[in-house]
DNA sequence: TCGGCGGATTGACATTTGTCAATCAAAAGG
DNA sequence: CCTTTTGATTGACAAATGTCAATCCGCCGA
């Protein structure tokens, strides 16, 4: 693999307290993949044999049963993505798919296990995440079972505006389809929130979404630290 | 705290491979109490100042947000719960309640968090529960976006008949209201999906549940280990 | 034993959400 | 430039779920 990406991967919470041999070593056994979109990268089911660190692009997790699929989550870069299956040497509970051209870096689980038990610092780390990727899926659990369909859209969207910057106006930054399969309703009763969501001044035009009112919007999405705030 | 509970708690896969002299340290600054049904023992959004580990009777995971209220989970003996806001040193997601009257152990989580930095196995034992927890949140996120809720009654009515033994009857663990929480819908709601499962072999008497073909019930659940082997 | 209380159930109804089909609009490719 | 494709939107309708109020039922204590 080309050193030229250690920098990026080094970057990662994960791998910051590393010596730089153990790194080295790390990714000696590893290798970086380029995918093009709506490539399926790992199929729910299968062994985890290796840890996937986005380093571009954009990858879906999603899930099936009986026939229908759901949106799980989003990855954008950097960060690494069905940690806590390669931890257990489980099988993956989720799908993942290329929304984007991406670079990926696969390190092979076991090599993950064993550093995990030499490394005491690398142990600490991948617990954090751990933690982390957990109470993230708890949020959303909460946003899913407390909140309607429109008040999960208006949160979302509050989150998105914070997450551009100043602007009160941003772009989605996947199809509306996925967005709705993420938020778990359908795309026509997607299309119907988004007018729902007029009267607080939400202005939609394609994918850009404009916040007219931002404390209207707040008035009723009731944005609250412990299901919104995902950096906590 | 009277040594007498030391066995139980050693018999969390938590603790099972620490030195009895580490043991004892942890359990030194712990303490044990008793506490009658029905009250709150954390409550969301509180810091993590403890570890919990229940020993006896049942406690359950809930979380609030804009007058509303859903059950998370119901946790039984023995096991911890909320460790992931102990490692990270954060504030609750959920608050918890007795159902029954329970004893609890309490460990201060800096204890916690001293311990996973001086015991490699303990830090990886944290891990393994930590994954462990993520991945049945996983579960049950796709529990309630990939299926209807009389697919999530009759998979949870099937996972609890197989967790009470050979028997085709079991009794329901909490009230119905809690199941209908737990489960994403009304009471009311609840009543009508049980009587939609009788044309598949359920059958009511109270919290008593009986299901006379298992294989009928199965065909319309279509169980998945993905989803409902909470044991990987 | 008798009330009374809380949870469970039921019916009637409202709301939300999903489904299907048609149409529209924008992007991609020849 | 036009065609094709794909996703978005809309309307009409159906199904699922929630709400409210009334009633039922089992349990507990007086």
């Amino acid at each position: 693999m080309p050193e030229s990406y250690y920098p990026d991967i080094k970057s990662l919470d994960l791998f910051a307290g590393l010596t730089d041999e153990r790194f080295a070593q790390l990714m000696r056994g590893s290798y970086v993949q380029n995918f093009p979109p709506h490539v399926e990268l790992i199929t729910e089911g299968d062994p985890a044999n290796f840890l996937h660190i986005i380093l571009s692009g954009a990858v879906e997790l999603f899930a099936s049963w009986n026939g229908r699929e759901t949106s799980m989550a989003a990855i954008r870069p950097i960060s690494t993505f069905i940690l806590a299956a390669t931890i257990k040497d489980a099988r993956y509970l989720m799908s993942a798919r290329t929304l984007d051209k991406s670079r990926l870096v696969l390190i092979p689980s076991q090599d993950v296990r064993n550093l995990f038990d030499e490394d005491q610092g690398f142990a600490r780390a991948i617990v954090t995440e751990l933690a982390q990727c957990y109470r993230s899926t708890i949020k959303s659990q909460k946003d899913l079972k407390l909140r309607t369909s429109l008040e999960r859209l208006a949160n979302y969207l509050l989150r998105q505006q914070a997450r551009a910057g100043t602007t009160p106006d941003f772009e989605l930054p996947f199809e509306k389809r996925k967005l709705a399969s993420f938020l778990g309703m359908t795309p026509e009763n997607l299309s119907r929130a988004f007018k729902g969501l007029k009267p607080y001044g939400v202005e939609v035009d394609g994918s850009r979404i404009a916040i007219t009112d931002r404390a209207e919007l707040e008035a009723f999405a009731r944005p609250c630290a412990l299901i919104d705030d995902y950096s906590t």
